[in-house]
DNA sequence: GCGCACATGTAAATCGTTACATGATTCG
DNA sequence: CGAATCATGTAACGATTTACATGTGCGC
């Protein structure tokens, strides 16, 4: 359902699937990710809604370009979904999970090696944000503050990323640390 | 696919259909939520593989208890999985896909309006972590590095909750306050 | 000639949500 | 007697993933 409106917020400026399947992965990536099979089927539904609408032309480089752009009662449907509630929920993290459970194995340097490969995944993501946040300073004099509404929306997004990812982090490396505490001590009272 | 080791994760302990909702809604449901009609399909599916067992007995009170519980088979399924590399990425928050298109609306005090009705479902979500942090806190004095193992681990997770939760909201607050000193300066610009 | 970027789709299966459907027991 | 809790399921639909399938034009 929010595809949807991800859609059609993306083709107020007219593209093709395969561009906003660049998109998913360039710019949505740190919150929505989508595949392009379910971006090609999405497009002709919304296609069928009347929301969207398309024409064929001719590519530079490559078969024919189908161009979709959004239409009158698309654009209805998307200041609709903006004028509504935040959509608040749906926390999903498989890597809780794991830890969650981690118990299982019985063995708490299994859990400690995890915790490890987990924070340098972690901090990956991390890195990745930062790239774009240092690279958007660098070469943009009005980023963040000062730049048109479309993009002051687009980094206040990316702000959520950073700080979402560095408390992520963080937690990692505080959870490291609780472990080996932890063994600390199971050795002390070994050795004793 | 994770729901399946979670489920198999649960069942450790045995227990009905209606016992994992339960502990869904409880213990899961900062890091997952399952509905109940997924959660008896996917038991079904995995007694059919043979990483479930079940019986049926006598309630106490209301109809008869189908029990679930894991089999070796099933145990050697989550342990490869917790052996397995950390599960992360697959990030979706649909209030980031509204915020970073609410440009569309073409109004500031709309934007404004929106983030603070975030800062309220989101410092609602971070209230309630942070009272189960508190309770247990007050009621266990192992709480939370001396548990044993396996609570231990579910304290981290519950850590990850209230770390990524409070990350939030001072990214709320913080997005307030940006978009309230550009609303200063245009009515500056207005004014002069 | 090969690989890459460009470009569009289909098929099959599972995941996830919402709604429907039923019935017992306990407590007030 | 009515509401809440205990308890199990099915149906239908849409969302999502993974794999398959095809073809052009450019640069090395």
């Amino acid at each position: 359902m929010s595809l949807d409106y991800i859609l059609l917020g993306i083709l107020r400026k007219p593209g093709t699937g395969y561009d906003i399947k660049a998109a998913f992965d360039e710019v949505f990536n740190h919150f929505w990710q989508a595949q392009q099979s379910q971006i090609y089927r999405t497009l002709k539904r919304l296609e069928d809604e009347g929301s969207l609408a398309s024409r064929t032309e001719p590519s530079d480089r490559g078969p024919d370009r189908r161009v979709y752009a959004i239409t009158p009662r698309g654009r209805e449907r998307l200041r609709e979904w903006l004028s509504g509630e935040p959509v608040v929920g749906e926390d999903r993290h498989t890597f809780l999970a794991q830890v969650f459970f981690l118990d299982e194995l019985g063995d708490m340097e299994a859990s400690l090696a995890f915790m490890k490969r987990l924070r340098e995944r972690l901090a990956e993501r991390r890195d990745t944000l930062e790239g774009i946040d240092a690279y958007w300073r660098e070469h943009d004099p009005d980023y963040p503050d000062r730049l048109d509404d479309a993009d002051f929306h687009a980094a206040l997004t990316l702000d959520l990323g950073l700080m979402k990812t560095r408390a992520q982090v963080e937690w990692a490396e505080k959870s490291i640390r609780r472990l080996e505490e932890r063994l600390e001590k199971k050795n002390g009272r070994m050795a004793s």
